[in-house]
DNA sequence: TGTACATCAGTGAACGCGCGTTCACTGATGTAC
DNA sequence: TGTACATCAGTGAACGCGCGTTCACTGATGTAC
């Protein structure tokens, strides 16, 4: 159905394919028109709304209608922008997805020593910063994907594997020094560690009001990553 | 006004508190009726059928009518034993999750050099067990869980409880043999590798999809366990 | 052992609600000359 | 600079569907004597 204009291959037109952008980057409509400025305006603030809703909502009681007159909209302009709720909130986690990579970064220098220490507080602070920053957004990315939804496995995907990567890395540096032995496989050991950091991100507020200080949970988390990864005994 | 039976407090009839089960265990209807023997087995028809729903569809897509028709029952019949859909998956999840305490038995003794090695091993094999043999129900137990759902909450709180506190138990001894510093915090820890064991359940198909060998999984995830654990560095 | 009655268990048809979605339309903005 | 026209953006009312839920009822099972 939704393809049918595509197919002749030889458009020049943006085309939504179910997505929010088209392949350029280029933002249209739900019948393949670009969007102006007072439309681009409109959809941002459908989408503001939407995230709105979805601290204090599930995302199946989200109503297209209730989005729509949060900003004074008709529920049929809503369809203009998105197919139905979960692609709006689809828009929303790969905004909020798309700041990992700088997260990343902290595993692209070797983790020695105290400053490798350093490195993995810094790495679950970071975490659990960009989690406090999207919370809602992000548990329901997470939601979502576990449901089996392709589109959202695919956001969370590409989010997380720069994290897992670098995870993988440095566990293969320690092997390659001798101090991780060769029965690990560095990528089962970046899922292992790599789920220690998604949960700090998605739980430490629970952890917190159970009575752990969230500083602890931040040492706790980073001397436990740091020996995963490296190898190293502290102490 | 489910509760006005309940209210004149001296009925020695069990009573259906919105749960499955009355306070001393005896199965009753939404009307707080006993159940006979063929009450109960309808009701365990309905149970498996939702059970079989689970494995195929999204938790919002399971219809009572579908539920009912598929053990030849009417929708009626359905709401004699469970409020809605959910109902029936929490008595499900209950099921599933009084499995736990057995597998938290593997904690009880100390984790000491090769033997505990070996425990972190059977710890990890009998996660990855328990959610094979229940995953649909697990899944959307966690699912509805990270909604918010109380009583989901409640129920995996319950399973998960005895094997974060063996291992909370685990790093405190490890404390204080020195072999782990002061500045961790044993719950935190504790709630760090729990995660591990829950995502290698949940997820261990899709990473031996990408590739890694269920093997090499299970023996990762325990080294990774056992070194957090222990404070021994294995090498 | 048979009969009458009580309770248990389940039926099926339909009501009604709430929401998703659409369609013909209007108003707003931009552009050509 | 003004006017005419094209396109963009958004409206609002209503249709209709699908499902949850209920209620008065029937059939099945158990029990007393």
């Amino acid at each position: 159905m939704r393809e049918t204009e595509a197919r002749d291959g030889v458009s020049e037109k943006p085309v939504n394919l179910g997505s929010a952008t088209s392949p350029d980057g280029v933002l249209v409509d739900q019948g393949g028109r670009v969007l102006g400025p007072r439309a681009l305006g409109t959809r941002q603030k459908l989408l503001d709304a939407t995230r709105d809703r979805l601290d204090s909502h599930r995302l199946r009681e989200i109503r297209v209608i209730d989005v729509a007159r949060a900003v004074d909209a008709s529920p049929a302009a809503f369809y203009q922008y998105f197919k139905d709720i979960e692609e709006a909130v689809l828009a929303l986690a790969e905004a909020a997805s798309s700041e990992m990579p700088v997260v990343a970064e902290l595993l692209e220098q070797p983790w020695l020593g105290n400053a490798g220490l350093g490195c993995a507080r810094k790495l679950v602070s970071a975490f659990i910063d960009h989690w406090d920053h999207h919370h809602a957004v992000l548990r329901v990315r997470n939601l979502v994907s576990d449901e089996g939804d392709a589109r959202f496995r695919a956001v969370r995907g590409r989010a997380m594997s720069p994290v897992l990567l670098g995870l993988a890395r440095q566990i293969e540096a320690s092997q390659a020094a001798g101090r991780i032995s060769q029965d690990e496989d560095p990528r089962a050991a970046a899922a292992a560690t790599g789920a220690i950091l998604e949960r700090m991100g998605a739980y430490h507020r629970d952890l917190a009001q159970g009575g752990v200080a969230q500083e602890q949970l931040i040492e706790t988390s980073a001397r436990i990553l740091f020996r995963s990864v490296t190898g190293e005994s502290l102490l």
